[in-house]
DNA sequence: CAATTCCGTAAGTCAATGCTTACGGAATTG
DNA sequence: CAATTCCGTAAGCATTGACTTACGGAATTG
């Protein structure tokens, strides 16, 4: 799976906030809309997104649907900025090296 | 600074193409352009999208402008996945602790 | 089975934006 | 000063997508 869809996803705030309130744990949609300045069907248009880009997963109890977030999504955004942050440091030691000789 | 526009700067293809076609060093706006499949122009407009966002910095050396990495904006970005990752787990941690008790 | 709860989907609207071409400014070169 | 290189900006276009309201399906409850 590619980080596109995991960018895209993140980069609108509302989605983001949705994201961030799975921090604390898994939880409903009506509970997820609660307090967001959208209506329902945004906040579960959002959860779709967030789902199809591997970020978060979703099961049923009863009639209710719980979203939680997807910590193979996760790790695989973590891992993107260490590597690049590993890469800019590396790239620029080289650029250091390169002045001094 | 708020992660609102690097969120939103690195959510283009285009735009994060650029991004990382800095992981190799410092480039001008022209280098940078070749082989993307848009006009020299719109990498500039993503080079300034990047630049606000604090994830490029730029001077200028003679006729050509260089662009490079900001570090400090990367370092943002891979330490909001990193306390992510840490909440996530915790997170999920005592969702297990409270199914035992 | 009827009522209720919870939520996904469809359709439509409107603002945001990624792209292009055209243009002009700044720095170097002769 | 003229020519060239390099690049940012303006203007316009076309697409995308975030949001709303309306609706319907699925599961629980009495």
């Amino acid at each position: 799976m590619t980080y596109e869809l995991k960018f895209e996803a993140l980069a609108v705030p509302t989605r983001r906030a949705v994201f961030e309130k799975l921090r604390a744990g898994p939880a409903s949609v009506g509970v997820l809309a609660e307090g967001l300045p959208v209506s329902r069907p945004a906040v579960s248009q959002h959860l779709k997104v967030l789902k199809d880009a591997g970020l978060v997963l979703e099961h049923r109890e009863g009639v209710k649907r719980i979203y939680r977030l997807d910590t193979e999504g996760l790790r695989e955004m973590r891992d993107y900025f260490d590597r690049f942050w590993d890469t800019a440091l590396d790239a620029y030691k080289r650029s250091l090296e390169a002045k001094d000789a």
